[in-house]
DNA sequence: GAAAAATTTTGACAAGTGTCAAGTTTTTCT
DNA sequence: AGAAAAACTTGACACTTGTCAAAATTTTTC
């Protein structure tokens, strides 16, 4: 049992095993997160989304903190893509546009619980410093792959980007948090609500205009 | 003690006096929460934040439920007057942009910890139904708030709106609440980034334009 | 000023928390 | 197969949590 030293001299397949692990229970930890939310989010309870019980999880992480650490970097793994494909498929203005509010819909409606958790973790970084570099990185990243969206629309206009991509991010996301809290409530025009102001909001933003005198 | 039947048949200044001491631990309430964050926030915490003993909070609140309610309510009142001072002052579009993104900037810089406070408390709606009436009343305040000063941009310019009011604001607060991280997590540039993109972003909203073929 | 009511304190409760150490079981290696 | 290492379970610890009832104190009422 040397779960501090374990990375050194040990054989590769030793060395999977462990990051395996390791991914099952940050897995776990995701699946109870998003469930619960960070306050009511305990260890015994993660565990009891796992195969294991509530002891393991200190074999494998160091503290609670190690291990949400862990599980958000596991997420952001999954979902920083999300749209390249969208990116990649569009041949014109029309198709990128369809293509990326449908995928906004899809992820709203199949990944609801995972949207909400990263705005509980992110909302605990304004309190809690442990999680802010990490956030911050998984925000970034977050903001280049709209980025990605965003410097296609402008290829297929011609038009050159006025608004700064964090500038872009954040509107896209407060619309997509919006119509998560919508969508969460019971609102079933939620998604139709937040898809008819992003298209409008990036025609807005993708087009040239003279602010006013 | 009859704290249930206590708006029956009470003279006035005792129910004044009963709704001033609630009004009082409310505020050590908020004061805590926007300190320690909803998950860290106890009870025990938000007395010694007053000048009373843990018991004297079941004198005044059902529960705890009750108790966060109240402090929601009372937050609201006093911020969504906000901007309307700007909005009444302004005589022409940059003298109400001038105006608002002061106004932003201060609240910002003045008022930060309130702020992670409410953006703390909307994430909890997202799995917690017991403050989701209420988030959604405070949230449509806010968006009203917003869009009176959006209304009076349109006024100026002469120029109809065309976004719609809860559009506008989720961008805006997206673009407020990324600036409050970066604020909170010590980047001197967040609030004069923040200006310029809302400038940016009004200004390109406020103008007509068609959209790209 | 005594009785009654309202207010506040104190201390306890059951339940839940993160952490960890001492076992038990399983796997690996020779 | 047997020893050693790894993986996992169990049960406990010190502490915190929301809640509440009983006692102590203050305020009001007659």
């Amino acid at each position: 049992m040397q779960k501090v030293t374990r990375l050194d001299r040990i054989s590769p397949q030793r060395a999977d095993k462990f990051a395996e692990r390791r991914a099952e229970l940050a897995e776990a930890a995701l699946q109870t997160l998003s469930e619960l939310g960070y306050a009511r989010t305990s260890l015994r309870e993660i565990a009891q989304n796992s195969e294991f019980t509530h002891g393991v999880l200190h074999y494998y992480f160091r503290d609670k903190v190690d291990l949400i650490l862990c599980s958000v970097r596991q997420y952001k793994a999954r979902c920083v893509t999300r749209y390249d494909r969208v990116t990649a498929d569009a041949k014109s203005y029309e198709d990128l546009m369809t293509g990326f509010l449908a995928a906004l819909a899809q992820t709203m409606r199949d990944e609801a619980h995972m949207h909400r958790l990263w705005y509980d973790i992110r909302s605990q970084t304004l309190f809690e410093t442990a999680f802010r570099a990490d956030v911050a990185e998984l925000d970034k990243s977050l903001e280049d792959m709209i980025w990605r969206i965003m410097r296609r629309f402008a290829e297929l206009t011609g038009e050159p980007q006025s608004v700064s991509p964090s500038a872009i991010y954040a509107m896209i996301d407060g619309l997509f948090q919006q119509c998560l809290l919508r969508h969460l409530s019971g609102d079933p025009r939620a998604i139709d609500q937040m898809q008819a102001d992003v298209r409008l909001v990036i025609s807005k933003i993708t087009s040239s205009s003279e602010p006013p005198a």
